[in-house]
RNA sequence: GGUCCGGUGGUGUAGCCUGGUCUAACACGCCGCCCUGUCAAGGCGGAGAUCGCCGGUUCAAAUCCGGUCCGGACCGCCA
């Protein structure tokens, strides 16, 4: 949490509630003002500087709230003086004294309780500190386990504070929101039956029933659904979710999402609907009017223009597509994936042309390490044009290259020739990182975008199946059902390149039900075995219902401006997995194992 | 599972490419002394790392090589 690319200005949480602080404190450090002149305060809290001058001491004494300077003369509080004097950072004290202003000149216009200062009668310090592992305050650059390990300590610099109370706020705003609205927050359980994302599960052994285990929920699925069948009508919970996946910067295995299901809805009802919960929850945290209705993007059209479902639209470089250009080119590595029924694309990043060889060759190995066969660029410099491939292509493809990039002088054209997946993956990469490196982002800019037509069915490479691309209770959006070309009653919303939910309206109608299970591959069987209790349920009168799901991490994650889902988290893990500062997961006993009747192999 | 980057006093970095002058440098912090208005207080002095770990090359390794552990980003995976 170094900067904040994308923050904008937080609206300041309400001051506090008039209930009495505990432990005989008159006031929190961080709300002593001017208008308190003349009282007697009682303070408690965190050493977070010492200023000794040899005679007079200063301190800054901390809390939540933020700090205020305490003044220890050594004639004027002799008692208070030596204390001052004595302790140390981050030692816990309580503090007695008088609200004064502070002399001419020595005003301190950067902090909120710059105009005041407290002259201490009585310090008692309550718990000593040793020396902190780190500074405690904003801007520290230290090694993120560190952090982890003394979290306690990490969490208590003011903009981690600031970034777990944010997060508070946005949860707050959206209950308040969906309360409103009728919406019922009904818990689901935690220890369940495997759930229908697709990802892998956390599994939990039973002790009452050895040999056999429940599975931690990737989401609330089928329970939402059963509750609409149970005539809710409304539901929304604000639920921890699971899978044993690998981790990314924006991607955590113990994550919070925003779950929600409604009955009869069309898919515009739970858009709109969505859409007026960020409006809320953006007005409330950062006075910003969001304009509705968001953009909407098939997902066709999103993999064609950005390479990526999940589309950053602040910038342009949208991508062009050369593979007709590239028939039977010169540039036999070209022309032989375009006989391949390979892709060639491309797109013009602005200005770039003069980057030195180093450069040019960092963009080649981002792309190929993204899975590319490779990089061609071409530089744009007055009338000429600079490329490794240049004696390869002909003045046609150079016109093409150009017209559909509409690169011109000073720009540099990068191009991917490979299968589609992989250009796409390639191209999203590089587009990503020249506009963050070509400072294309606009800052406070919110760029909210629902894509929408999702395809039914992905093809599963090491099932060799068609697997649900959302999930197998995704209903289709007309009769067709061919695992190639069906799409789904499926959107995802994305937020500045992330992606923030996905939902969908589901299957009610048994035979489509049943249909779905079939191009799965799954045997009325194997789906009892899985699903029958939702498929029982459905028997019974099932209205048309849908939701979505919307990840609160990452939300909290882009209103605080950072790109570290660890940063919005209060007690995260590190990629392998290991809690440093509980040092979970640790070995079971043998007790344990025998209670559960297991053993490690 | 793969690719890339990193691991040097309490913290953050320099040194590593071009082995020896590194008995490891700098800043912050810490300790001591001085200092009555600062707010990254200031001045002077001091302690503190054998360079993630193991092994190898070499007369000599923080520096080169191999392995390994840990962390991070990304691909795969995951909505």
């Amino acid at each position: 949490m170094d900067h904040h690319p994308g923050r904008g200005r937080l609206v300041s949480a309400g001051a506090s509630s008039s209930e009495p602080l505990a432990g005989g404190r008159s006031h929190m450090c961080g709300s002593v003002r001017a208008d308190d002149e003349g009282s007697a305060v009682v303070l408690a809290g965190w050493v977070s500087r010492k200023r000794d001058h040899g005679g007079v001491v200063f301190l800054d004494l901390r809390d939540r709230e933020g700090s205020v300077q305490v003044v220890a003369h050594p004639e004027d509080a002799p008692g208070p003086h030596a204390v001052a004097s004595e302790v140390k950072p981050e030692s816990v004290v309580r503090v007695e004294g008088r609200v004064r202003r502070r002399p001419e000149g020595t005003v301190n216009p950067a902090l909120p309780t710059g105009e005041v200062e407290v002259a201490a009668i009585a310090i008692e310090v309550l718990t000593e500190s040793e020396t902190p592992p780190f500074p405690v305050e904003d801007g520290v650059d230290v090694e993120e386990v560190l952090r982890l390990r003394y979290r306690y300590l990490d969490l208590r610099r003011p903009e981690m504070t600031e970034v777990m109370r944010l997060r508070h706020r946005v949860v707050g705003a959206m209950r308040r929101f969906f309360d409103e609205r009728g919406f019922v927050d009904v818990e689901t359980p935690m220890l369940t039956k495997s759930t229908p994302e697709g990802a892998r599960d956390y599994l939990v052994p039973s002790r009452l029933q050895p040999g056999k285990v429940y599975a931690l929920p990737q989401s609330p699925q089928m329970f939402k659904q059963l509750l609409m069948v149970a005539g809710f009508d409304r539901y929304y919970q604000i639920v921890r979710c699971l899978r044993d996946e690998d981790l990314r910067a924006d991607r955590h295995w113990e994550f919070t999402q925003l779950d929600m299901e409604m009955s009869f809805p069309t898919e515009r009802d739970v858009q709109d609907l969505i859409e007026a919960m960020f409006v809320r929850v953006w007005r409330e945290l950062l006075e910003v009017e969001l304009t509705t209705p968001f953009p909407r993007l098939t997902y066709e059209e999103s993999m064609a223009r950005y390479g990526s479902d999940k589309p950053d639209a602040r910038y342009g470089m949208e991508l062009a597509d050369l593979t007709e250009a590239f028939r039977g080119s010169g540039l036999r590595a070209f022309a032989h994936v375009v006989e391949n029924g390979g892709l060639v694309k491309g797109f013009a990043a602005p200005g770039a042309a003069g980057w030195s060889r180093k450069d040019l060759d960092a963009l080649v190995q981002e792309a190929t390490s993204r899975g590319a066969a490779g990089l061609v660029w071409l530089a744009y410099q007055r009338s000429d044009v600079k490329s490794p491939v240049i004696s390869h292509l002909s003045p046609d493809e150079l016109g093409a290259v150009a017209s559909a990039t509409g690169a011109g002088d000073g720009d540099l054209v990068l191009l991917v020739a490979d299968q589609p997946s992989r250009v796409a993956v390639a191209l999203d990469g590089l587009r990503r990182l020249m506009a963050s490196r070509l400072g294309l982002i606009p800052q406070g800019q919110w760029s909210f975008l629902w894509v929408t037509d999702m395809p039914l069915f992905d093809w599963g490479e090491e099932d060799h199946a068609w697997v649900p691309n959302h999930h197998p209770f995704t209903a289709p959006a007309s009769d067709d059902l061919n695992p190639e070309t069906a799409k789904a009653r499926a959107y995802d919303i994305t937020l500045n390149g992330f992606e923030l939910g996905s939902g969908s309206i589901r299957i009610h109608r048994a035979e489509v039900q049943r249909k779905m299970f079939d191009l799965l591959g799954l045997t009325p069987e194997q789906a009892e075995e899985k699903f029958g209790f939702l498929i029982r349920a459905f028997r019974y009168g099932v209205p048309p219902h849908g939701g979505i799901a919307v990840g609160v991490d990452r939300i909290v994650m882009l209103l605080a401006g950072t790109d570290n889902i660890r940063d919005v988290i209060a007690f995260p893990k590190t990629a392998s997995g290991v809690e440093p500062l509980t040092g979970a997961p640790s070995e079971p006993s043998q007790e344990q194992l025998d209670m559960l009747r297991m053993r490690f192999r």
